[in-house]
RNA sequence: CGGGGUGUGGCGCAGAUGGCUAGCGCGCAGCGUUUGGGACGCUGAGGUCGGAGGUUCAAGUCCUCUCACCCCGACCA
């Protein structure tokens, strides 16, 4: 390709829009462009990247027995609404109404779908196992689309379905999935942790999600550098200081003045943080509920909602609070009825703690857990930090930051079940088919190529997903002999099948460097007066700072050999 | 959805107290001079100032409404 031709061009200044390492320099090299927030077109070069991420994908999933089928973006509503889970989306899920007013919606992913056709070819147990995926358009109405193209409303997915008769199978095909994903981000040239997670809307039990650690990640992961324990920080656990136990003593208020605040509390009472209750208040599916946990210690809103098993929580309104009769700042479950209470199991271990009174300005001593009050659910709703001692091994947990490329999910049966994808086993019993799903966004792993590969000139592609393998510049071509040997450098490289940008423009050597460095092209191939003086051309590595003379003769199949190797 | 911010040629921005032909840099086109890390000169093209309504002799500038986009939070590949 000439970059005479190309369609897409280059920019100088990072577009205001662009926070994100990845988004600037995709929107810089001319790779993508956007529509809407949270759409975007792929340009010429950024869709060849797109292309050799979805080859390695596929060539992945082909090798772990996938066999590669194709599912509508657009699917009947009824078929979420029989899985329950157009509720688990919400408003993620695009919806809209055909002429006939028969409700469509666009496929956020795609297990009700290929459920559906599963449970219609499949009956015996001599059918399974089976491992079904697709690359295609998934839409999800994401309340805030960011960065570029780590977070979109339009996006491609690679989904795989695993279907099994038992448990055991399930491992299996889990497994394999766990080893195709790590295959796939090394061969794109991204390290990745295994992180246990949460499995939100998808449902399901065990499930992983794969992260490239980056300051730019959205997510936090918790890990433990002495046993590898690695975990979601919307997952992770850890260790909860045990206090002292004391004799209980007898309640008592005391007047605390303006005092709203754990933090407040403690330095006027002069009693540590975890000496206090703190109680927060949620709407769950509509239903008011109060969660209590130690002061010190944060509430885990993913871990709240799973307990309370609804499809919204959020926290209450300031005019909830006030209808439900709290008194916010001086609340807490002593004495108080009629709503749920969620405490962590936290609060189980100290006594005497400090607690509101439920009266204005009015704390109480020593509360103590069950005499004073008791919870309707007593679970972990804690959120783990890092400097916590390991759930595992009991070592100080330390914290990053992610970007998840990958999420695998241990669905079990739920689906099946619900849709009716049943299989006979070998005694003529009828059972419902074992699932799991494996996604991969391809967009998010393209921006995380980058994030992971670049440095302050531009992007750093490995050679196994650029664009083009040679970036082949000529300076100070026209109409010279540097023209003559660059052009016929050019066509040999293509007539070898190698992938060439050839910088053909009429441009400075400044500005050909600088643009060749933006677009990351693993090999930078240059012709110029100076390399012809000695019968050679210069080559450098982008990922290298020095370049080197090679002699023109036999220049083509160095090359060759410089990308295969 | 809550909070913050921005909309002015393709990109980045400037346009106090309203004032006459809306500027600058980059980029773009033509000509000339340059030539290994974003060269220089001259000439030129390109703008419904996000949109609608209003105030005024006069609106990019003031008022009302609205739309879009970005960032921070609650969600996910």
């Amino acid at each position: 390709m000439r970059i005479s031709k190309l369609f897409s061009k280059t920019l100088r200044e990072v577009p205001t829009e662009a926070e994100t390492v990845s988004h600037q320099l995709l929107l810089r090299a001319g790779m993508i462009s956007q529509v809407a927030a949270g759409v975007y077109s792929y340009l010429p070069l950024g869709w060849r990247v797109f292309r050799k991420i979805e080859n390695i994908i596929r060539d992945e999933m082909d090798k772990a027995g996938g066999q590669e089928l194709r599912m509508p973006a657009l699917q009947p509503l009824e078929l979420w609404q029989e899985s329950g889970r157009d509720l688990a989306f919400g408003k993620g899920l695009f919806t809209l109404s055909d002429r006939r007013d028969r409700k469509l919606a666009l496929g956020p992913t795609h297990e009700e779908v290929i459920t559906q056709m599963v449970s219609h070819n499949v009956q015996s147990y001599r059918d399974l196992p089976q491992l079904l995926y697709h690359i295609q358009t998934k839409f999800r109405d994401e309340p805030r689309p960011r960065g570029g193209l780590m977070r979109v409303r339009e996006f491609t997915m690679k989904d795989l379905y695993s279907f099994d008769t038992d448990e055991a199978g399930l491992d299996q095909s889990y497994n394999k999935m766990v080893q195709a994903y790590h295959n796939i981000y090394t061969r794109c040239g991204l390290p990745t942790l295994v992180v246990e997670a949460d499995s939100g809307a998808i449902g399901g039990k065990d499930s992983h999600e794969f992260m490239v650690i980056a300051e730019s990640g959205e997510d936090e992961i918790i890990y433990c550098s002495s046993c590898q324990y690695t975990a979601n920080v919307v997952k992770a656990q850890s260790i909860k200081e045990k206090l002292p136990e004391e004799m209980p003593l007898p309640l008592e208020e005391v007047n605390t003045p303006d005092i709203t605040t754990i933090e407040g509390l403690s330095n006027f009472l002069k009693v540590p943080q975890n000496h206090t209750l703190k109680v927060v208040f949620y709407v769950a599916d509509g239903e008011f509920v109060i969660a209590v946990i130690r002061g010190d210690i944060e509430i885990n809103e993913v871990k709240l909602k799973n307990i309370l098993n609804c499809y919204e929580l959020r926290m209450a309104t300031e005019t909830e609070v006030i209808e439900a009769g709290i008194v916010a700042g001086s609340a807490s479950p002593v004495g108080i009825s009629g709503f749920k209470v969620v405490a962590d199991d936290s609060i189980t271990s100290g006594t005497n703690l400090v607690a509101g009174a439920n009266k204005p300005d009015t704390h109480l001593r020593n509360v103590n857990y069950p005499r004073d009050f008791k919870a309707d659910i007593m679970a972990d709703i804690a959120l783990a930090r890092a400097g916590e001692r390991c759930p595992r091994c009991g070592s100080q947990l330390s914290a990053a930051h992610g970007i998840e490329v990958g999420h695998v999910f241990k669905l079990g049966t739920f689906l099946s079940e619900k849709l009716g994808a049943f299989f006979t086993n070998d005694e003529g019993i009828s059972h419902p088919i074992v699932m799991g799903c494996y996604g991969i966004g391809l967009g998010r792993l393209l921006a995380a190529v980058i994030e992971q590969n670049h440095d302050d000139k531009g992007i750093i592609w490995p050679l196994t997903v650029a664009p083009y393998h040679i970036h082949l510049c000529s300076l100070y071509g026209e109409g010279s002999k540097v023209s003559e040997v660059a052009e016929k450098l050019y066509s040999e490289l293509e007539a070898e099948g190698l992938e060439v940008l050839f910088d053909d423009r009429k441009e400075s050597p400044g500005v050909k460097f600088n643009d060749a460095d933006l677009l990351g092209i693993p090999i930078r191939v240059t012709v110029s007066p100076r390399t012809l003086k000695s019968n050679s051309v210069e080559i450098k590595w982008r990922s290298r700072k020095e370049s080197e003379l090679v002699p023109l003769e036999g220049i083509v199949t160095r090359l060759k050999e410089l990308i295969t190797d």
